[in-house]
DNA sequence: GACGTGAGTTCAGATGTCGAACCGACTCGG
DNA sequence: CCGAGTCGGTTCGACATCTGAACTCACGTC
């Protein structure tokens, strides 16, 4: 358990995963839909693909460009998103909205 | 998604919630096992408490000691993070062994 | 050349984390 | 009574990490 969360214990780490498990590959989008920093999705993407989670790809060489996909680790991380994601519309959303915590990493 | 990251996004919740939901109610226990820090352990604690994910009960006046306990939406929790622990087990321990990133939060 | 896109990088300030020390409210035994 | 110990935190300074905004690079297009 520990060992997971040092692979994915962080929010912005989890939401990437999530775009890639929709089939988004490219770090613009990526960052759009997940709104997590430019510097901090990098690094995150970057620590994704050590560990073996995420593999980058290049799909052009002129400009040099790279996609990100997911590994088969990452794949069968993807029923554990998505259980998280029922968890939080039946539980987080609303307590978010009531009265959750600050904004906290 | 981005709402349940806002209250368990985070290492040491995760790994507090964890403890809770076997039966671990005392805050040295909790710490103990999860090897927080204290005072991320007791930020940690009050966020989740104020999120309803857990609730403070007094278990003694003399001297004045209160115990942690998951509410309904922290026991409906529990089934993700076994997930969690399940794919941590198979990918993550292996990939945290070979080669993982640095440790990061 | 000017402009735009995608994919980052850089940086100063803000915020968070951490280990170690400390503190309060006790209890217990000498 | 006093000292030692437990539990449950709090405090603090040093350090680490995150963030928003600006910037850069490698192009392609007009």
């Amino acid at each position: 358990m520990a060992d997971a969360l040092t692979l994915v214990g962080d929010r912005w780490a989890l939401l990437a995963l999530r775009e890639l498990g929709f089939g988004v590959t490219r770090f613009t989008d990526i960052q759009g839909f997940t709104g997590a920093p430019r510097a901090s999705l990098a690094a995150r993407l970057r620590d994704l693909e050590a560990s073996g989670l995420v593999e980058r790809r290049r799909y052009s060489e002129h400009p040099p460009r790279d996609e990100y996909l997911l590994t088969r680790a990452g794949q069968d991380l993807m029923p554990v998103i998505g259980a998280l994601r029922e968890w939080g519309e039946r539980y987080a959303t609303p307590l978010v909205r009531d009265h959750g915590p600050d904004p906290s990493g």
